[in-house]
DNA sequence: CGTTGGGTTGAGATTGGTCAAAATGGGTGG
DNA sequence: CCACCCATTTTGACCAATCTCAACCCAACG
């Protein structure tokens, strides 16, 4: 695993751009995604979208929060991957999320006064710094920013929840499995992935560090679902080539990324892959023995 | 580990109690904590007295809310241990969150159609079932609340993330001790623990389904942690005979547990076993290599 | 008492980790 | 275009942590 030594964040640019654009969905994967899932008129997009103004255009692989340090911005991912991770005394490193564009970093640092978690860039990209003051008060001030905030924070906690029953419960073939398969489905939504492929810019060290795994390991286990023919992988792309087999081999469901959106409308994907197939294969969750 | 066929909740029993005492703190486990961490007035916690109503008292090993059902309960642990857990298809099960008296089961199903794991008891206990509608009209009208609640997902969701941690790069000898630790300083918070030692009601079992490890091997650890002289456990009874050693064997630090409260102020713990000690020993987290 | 749910123990199998080297592949400076 | 460099991927041999299976024990309880 990556004994992890810090890089500082020295690739750091501040720059302020105009919002005169108004909530354009295609500029901003938040706004994208918010379109999409919350039920948020024109006029509280708009004013999320002036509170996203500070830009930060950071390289990759540097960190742009420090593990325990006051958290004074909220950062939302507009292009990039970025992770947020947790650093044990001796180095070991657990990235706790990952995050692509359209998703918020760090939503708890509006209510906490530091976090206990690191945030690093995966590749080069840019977040919009939101100041928590402002985004309280707007908060405040609308309760459908309000709602929004907080169903954010909550299906920000069913992934981990999720992520939770990986590492404790699913092996590692299962494990990177469901990874590809999330990744699919939430590269998906914002419009991020080509069919059942996109771009796949992690090292294998990364992934480990996300799985609990060792870089070796994921190694074997990548070429093993190459050899079964479940995925192309190679060059930082990757090609899901059996949907329905990867996701068995994943026990994947997609319920936890909560895609119907607060309201239950949600975004249309019924031609996304992963409707497809034997959804009829519910787990016998509730088997009452 | 439990391939778990979910009990039916037949042992439910719901009574409703006039909540005529109010707001007395040695009633209501989780008034208790607000009181300590949450810079709440008098008034805003009679409220939410009032809204604890709804008493559910249930038996040991009963499912309270079942994986995917929609929640139309907010449950508040007022007595007993209950956990959340999530279970895969195949029955194997992660305990997600373990929860103590003060301690709110699924603040989530505030904002969340249907809860993506299921809640069961682990003791007998007695539960508040709040209304989310009520919950959230509440929290509209009186911001302090509504803090409170955020901030609240918001230790819930650290704690999460040092779960992830811990079951991603900690070794079970580690992770059991992590537990004890943590454990240690919950039950003290809401005045379950006596001195070193608290009632720990916990199967070997569903201790492993909480680390992702297998009954057999918590087991052992155990063992070792007893041989070791860590700690005396047996009975149902623990008592941690060597607090710092047991910390450094799991790399504790009670950070992440907020218990310096909402607003910084926090509980008074200057005599807690957990602030003695070389806490200089601060983690090489931040090395800038 | 007999049953039952935990806790303990042992032997052996597996998964995943460690260490170290070799192969690859995309930059970069010349 | 080439030589070289670095990060990353891949491989192999071996090891360690953890799991599996199967007893066995014991205290609680009806």
């Amino acid at each position: 695993m990556a004994h992890h030594q810090s890089l500082q964040g020295t690739g750091l640019v501040a720059l302020r751009s105009p919002p005169d654009q108004h909530a354009s969905a295609t500029d901003n994967a938040f706004l994208l995604k918010l379109r999409l899932l919350c039920g948020l008129d024109e006029s509280d997009l708009a004013a999320i979208d002036l509170l996203c103004g500070e830009r930060r255009q950071l390289r990759a692989r540097v960190t742009a929060v420090q593990q325990g340090r006051p958290s004074d911005r909220v950062f939302v991912v507009l292009d990039g991957w970025v992770c947020s991770y947790r650093l044990l005394a001796d180095g070991r490193r657990q990235i706790t999320r990952l995050l692509v564009p359209g998703d918020v970093c760090n939503l708890e640092a509006l209510h906490l006064p530091q976090s206990g978690s690191a945030i690093g860039t995966l590749t080069p990209c840019t977040l919009a710094a939101v100041s928590p003051q402002a985004l309280r008060e707007l908060a405040a001030a609308r309760r459908p920013i309000a709602d929004t905030l907080a169903w954010l924070a909550a299906v920000d906690l069913a992934g981990l929840v999720e992520r939770n029953a990986s590492l404790g419960r699913r092996s590692a073939r299962e494990h990177v499995a469901h990874l590809l398969c999330e990744l699919l489905v939430r590269l998906t939504l914002v419009g991020r992935a080509q069919g059942n492929g996109y771009a796949m810019p992690l090292t294998q060290e990364e992934i480990a560090d996300l799985l609990g795994l060792t870089s070796v390991h994921v190694n074997r286990v990548v070429q093993a679902l190459r050899r079964d023919g479940l995925i192309e992988y190679g060059g930082k792309e990757l090609v899901i080539t059996q949907w329905s087999a990867l996701k068995a081999a994943a026990g994947f469901r997609a319920d936890y990324l909560h895609l119907e959106g607060m309201d239950g409308s949600g975004a249309d994907f019924s031609a996304a892959p992963w409707t497809f197939g034997a959804e009829g294969s519910r787990p016998a969750d509730f088997a009452t023995g």
